[in-house]
DNA sequence: GCGTAAAATGTAATCGTTTACATTTACCTA
DNA sequence: TAGGTAAATGTAAACGATTACATTTTACGC
């Protein structure tokens, strides 16, 4: 493969002014630049990404940590990601977790093997992960959580996301006011702090209502649409029977509302169905889906800029959670109870 | 940052030593093994990647080109290259074309920049990038391709996929034995070669059967939901109208069944509908879908141990073609035409 | 205890860039 | 044209690991 210094030679210069007319064009005359122009030409030289950033102790990456990349939701947070990451000539590197926890030690390995430059974190941390890594000193490279929240009682890590506690109680408020007393809900796994908070929204809002404790119902679907169909299932044998079920996200609503069909109950007469997320099926789900819009895209943007503000200038590490606004979407899987 | 030096110098032996400690331990006593483990455990040292790539020459990454990470299909795809690359030690680069034309040149610069040692590629290249790589010595690092299938006559580059046209022939021959004759079909994007193929197979089907050629009817929907809408729009406006549509993938499968709802017309009862792929989704869709399922991860897997082995044995370079299964699932989207 | 082969370790070059510093060249002014 | 400054270029040392080769140590048989 040809060398820096081939191109050196060629053209009858030093490696050392190869190099600057490649990274820094104006330093060098305009005769010289030309000669080592034409000289790259001819031999087709391209730099050795491997060397340089050896050299530079840079790779110009980004490690994105994500459940899941199936899951359209993060799908369009990374897209997010990525178009903001390639405008700054980054390349993006995505490692999964499967919904598996995350151990502050994979994390640790991954900053200390400088195979990225930062870290978006898209997936749960551990508390103990969490206060591991909220002392600067711990972090090698930056790291910026994008979606997930933070236990704030803890430790602080800069951060990306909507208020889903609020946005959960929305929801919960909006079939309250729709005339559901008896509404469900359908969580994700344990260790996402983000599904707790959406819990917890979903219970503020039901303590809210007048509604009596006993229909306060929260069934685990695993964030799947299989763990959803299951979870459905089970609150439909259940009497009384709630009349809404409240998804932790869309993919869960529309095993719900698969599920719902599959047995002879129709979306919204005889249940309404609300998700969270609006994934782009969300609007040709039959009815289409109810639910809770997040600016994906967005916070994606931001998470980079964020981890990229940090890599640029260590010293801007500013440990704050940046909340981004969320809205309600009303299609047609939520009926209004009459005569409530 | 903590080098290999560090250690040597506090575990009181040569940097060499080091390294053969951590890279073939057999060839070091137990006795300095000890002591270079616990220098190790002591400093907290990691190897740097970037060092460590750059001497070997190897990035230990494989760089995967695909239209689009959000399209569930490729998730499956991704997900199968993605197992296979962890087992074998590799990390996967992503790089999105957005369905666009991927000129010869952008991979020439990727395989020439060395970011990765070896390139999937899930999305179609141009004749001319084609015919361009098709010569080995073109290839600095080896290429495979997956799902896309390659034009045959100009040149031949590794991959795996299934039989496209055999199996679009195979849907619509299903939609012909079901007693339909006016069947429509959606297709992709002009540059994809896989898209062209499944519309020969559904032209195939359709000249074998007694069909006139004035139901022969192809639309574009671009491979996404919308797309699909719309062109699903102009098909039922046609008369006489398509007794079926078959859609090159599940997503617009997925689009035509909003839209053909959306016009107060029923699936299957008053148009079949037939898709590709077998995404996750089409057992919930309602109806649940009839389609092809390829074995996504499958062709993932399969394609990730060519790269592979192209990587470990440069002359392993086969440049066959391997066709893995494909299968019809019969679900409810295509209802049999009586009185035919 | 000596000689020898094998095992263990050390030395130093190397990978291809970048860059601090040294040197040369060009340009301007008095 | 000398002298001085700025611009252009060259020289050579890094970066941190790996590895061919050289050297030392160990083990073993006599």
């Amino acid at each position: 493969m040809v060398s820096i210094n081939h191109v050196a030679e060629i053209a009858g210069v030093s490696n050392a002014t190869v190099s600057r007319c490649i990274n820094d064009p104006m330093k060098v005359s305009k005769r010289t630049r030309d000669k080592v122009q034409s000289a790259i030409a001819d031999t087709g030289y391209t730099a050795n990404t491997l060397a340089r950033s050896f050299r530079r102790g840079k790779t110009n990456m980004i490690m994105v940590v994500i459940p899941s990349v199936g899951d359209p939701f993060f799908t369009l947070v990374m897209e997010g990601i990525r178009t903001a990451a390639k405008r700054c000539g980054y390349t993006i590197l995505i490692n999964e977790t499967q919904f598996s926890d995350l151990n502050a030690d994979e994390i640790g390995a991954m900053m200390v093997s400088r195979q990225a430059d930062g870290i978006i974190l898209l997936a749960s941390l551990s508390p103990f992960g969490n206060a591991m890594l909220s002392a600067t000193s711990n972090r090698p490279i930056p790291i910026v959580i994008g979606c997930e929240t933070v236990s704030s009682d803890l430790a602080s890590l800069p951060s990306v996301h909507i208020d889903n506690l609020g946005a959960a109680k929305e929801a919960t408020e909006y079939l309250i006011s729709q005339g559901h007393r008896n509404v469900s809900f359908i969580s994700g796994p344990e260790s996402s702090l983000l599904t707790k908070d959406r819990e917890y929204g979903y219970l503020k809002g039901m303590l809210a209502s007048k509604t009596t404790s006993e229909y306060v119902q929260i069934e685990d679907g695993g964030m799947s649409i299989h763990g959803s169909v299951k979870a459905t299932r089970k609150l439909l044998s259940q009497r009384p029977r709630p009349t809404a079920i409240f998804c932790a996200n869309d993919e869960m609503a529309m095993g719900a509302i698969h599920e719902i069909k599959n047995q002879g109950l129709n979306v919204p007469e005889d249940i309404s169905v609300i998700g969270f997320d609006d994934i782009r099926y969300a609007e040709i789900t039959d009815p289409p889906l109810t639910t809770i819009y997040q600016p994906a895209e967005e916070i994606g943007e931001r998470v980079f800029y964020r981890v990229l503000r940090s890599i640029e200038d260590a010293g801007a590490d500013d440990d704050m959670a940046e909340i981004v606004p969320h809205k309600l979407i009303i299609r047609k899987s939520v009926k209004k109870l009459i005569g409530d």
